[in-house]
RNA sequence: GGAGGAAUGGCAGAGUGGUCGAAUGCGGCGGUCUUGAAAACCGUUGUCCGUUCACGCGGACCGGGGGUUCGAAUCCCUCUUCCUCCGCCA
């Protein structure tokens, strides 16, 4: 979330910077900054009667102690007078602080000055394109079919043991994934992101901290007996790694890659987009994440979008860039860059990995802060994440440009990790 | 799952009701000494909020939450985590 602060310096301008990203209620930011002049008042009252009754109580003690029991008796009166004042300055104050809290959260992160405007996907603005589109032999065949026919992957037996949105790989298929994760990790690994295997549930806490909760509760899967959460995706875990902590300016920036399954409950989607694995409910996917000074922040944004760019060219995909428009960015992010490929058969450009930079909207939820040698106050640092990459559209989208009347080919850079060059 | 023990500052570790935000050691930072370094010595060293032009001042925080008390790191309840033993187990 914002910090009170940020929203109290830009109180002027805060309102038209959110309407780009389609959030039209000046209301909450006003109630936001009288909240806080509230807030500010109850604090100061309760510290003055706190600062008052530790006063008396250190006087009682030293009375006390001379034995001077008729005075002490005396300021022992005060004192209860004083600390029911004090419970009840307290109680408002605690119950201001939830109250902006709930108003706080209801606001956006600002978005990035070169956000374009729009209102959907529709507006968003093309950055760049590269790779060659395929030829294809006549009569293509969709990736399901493809995967059905090669036996890849079973959508049945995923609904028989589970429910829809849920595949199950089989043989080449399954290897094909494997070899993606593979090849994507030591990709990563090779431009100095550390390896990490987090857990797959998370607490509320982490999913607070990196925004999944309150606002996308309905999108995670949760284990009720145990307050639990599926991971949406490993930002939510490699993120939280760094919650409450202080670095120190010379560790940044930390940089890590994960690869994890992905649970999404993907409520309120039906329809042709999610046939095949276009849209799953589990899907494995191989994560970058990094942590940032907030001056150079965007500088590691350029670097995250060339190295996602270097993997999506690698495997010969036709792909382009797009920079999100204000009405399809996310909640928490300041500026998103999507890659989608292009599924020949389907003929569907298809998003296969977005790279954001939340700036310090997550590391402010998480208080993720550094410092800087020499100085005494800790910053709030920047945090990134992008898709290095989500699996199943890239495999849709090899399956579909790669097939020929010999077979499907494999991307060259994948065969030392499958140990086959066609399917 | 059962029984017992524990959780204190960057780390180690004292503190069982009253100037305790917290002894001491280590580490960090600054200084003295030194050609330089080490050693020694001196000083300093948490986070957040509020207030102040500023020096500063006030408040909260000793795993989380709640309670007892004029007053809680210290007593009580509860949750979480860790350790030891038993059981189960990839």
């Amino acid at each position: 979330m914002l910090t009170i602060q940020f929203i109290r310096d830009h109180r002027d301008t805060i309102a038209n910077r959110l309407r780009i990203k389609k959030f039209n209620q000046p209301g909450v930011i006003a109630a936001i900054l009288s909240k806080d002049d509230e807030r500010r008042e109850l604090q100061v009252e309760t510290n003055r009667l706190q600062a008052e009754l530790n006063r008396l109580s250190k006087e009682f003690g030293i009375l006390f102690r001379k034995g001077e029991k008729e005075k002490a008796g005396e300021l022992r009166m005060q004192s209860t007078a004083i600390k029911e004042k004090v419970e009840g300055s307290e109680r408002r104050l605690q119950e201001t602080l939830e109250e902006l809290n709930d108003l706080l959260v209801q606001v956006p992160n600002v978005p990035h000055v070169s956000v374009p405007e729009g209102e959907s996907s529709d507006d968003n603005r093309l950055i760049r394109e590269g790779g060659r589109m395929p030829e294809l032999p006549d009569q293509p065949l969709s990736h399901w079919e493809l995967g059905t026919r090669h036996d890849l992957i079973d959508f049945e037996l995923g609904v028989k043991i589970t429910g829809s949105g849920f595949p199950v790989y089989k043989g080449k298929g399954a290897r094909l994934q494997r070899a993606l994760i593979s090849w994507f990790l030591d990709m990563n690994t090779k431009a100095g992101y550390l390896e990490i295997q987090p857990p797959l549930l998370v607490n509320e806490a982490s999913g607070f901290g990196t925004g999944q909760l309150p606002d996308k509760e309905g999108q995670m899967y949760r284990v009720t007996d145990d307050n639990l959460y599926l991971i949406p995706t490993a930002e939510v875990p490699v993120t939280n790694l760094y919650r409450d902590m202080i670095l120190d300016a010379a560790d940044l920036p930390v940089k890590n890659t994960a690869y994890t399954p992905c649970f999404r409950r993907e409520a309120g989607s039906y329809g042709k987009d999610v046939r095949g694995l276009n849209r799953l409910h589990q899907f494995d996917k191989v994560e970058i994440v990094q942590i940032q000074h907030p001056s150079r922040s965007y500088e590691s944004l350029e670097e995250m979008v060339d190295h996602v760019e270097r993997l999506v060219s690698g495997l010969n995909l036709p792909y382009r860039i797009m920079q999100l428009c204000g009405g399809d960015l996310g909640f928490t992010s300041a500026l998103t860059y999507d890659f989608e490929v292009y599924a020949a058969a389907q003929d569907k450009w298809l998003e296969v990995s977005s790279v954001s930079n939340f700036e310090s909207y997550q590391a402010n939820r998480l208080k993720l802060r550094f410092r800087e040698p020499g100085e005494k106050k800790p910053l709030l640092a920047h945090t990134l994440n992008g898709s290095a990459l989500a699996l199943p559209r890239i495999l849709a989208a090899l399956l579909e440009n790669n097939q020929t009347r010999e077979g499907i080919l494999v991307p060259e850079v994948l065969h030392s990790y499958t140990g086959f060059e066609r399917i």
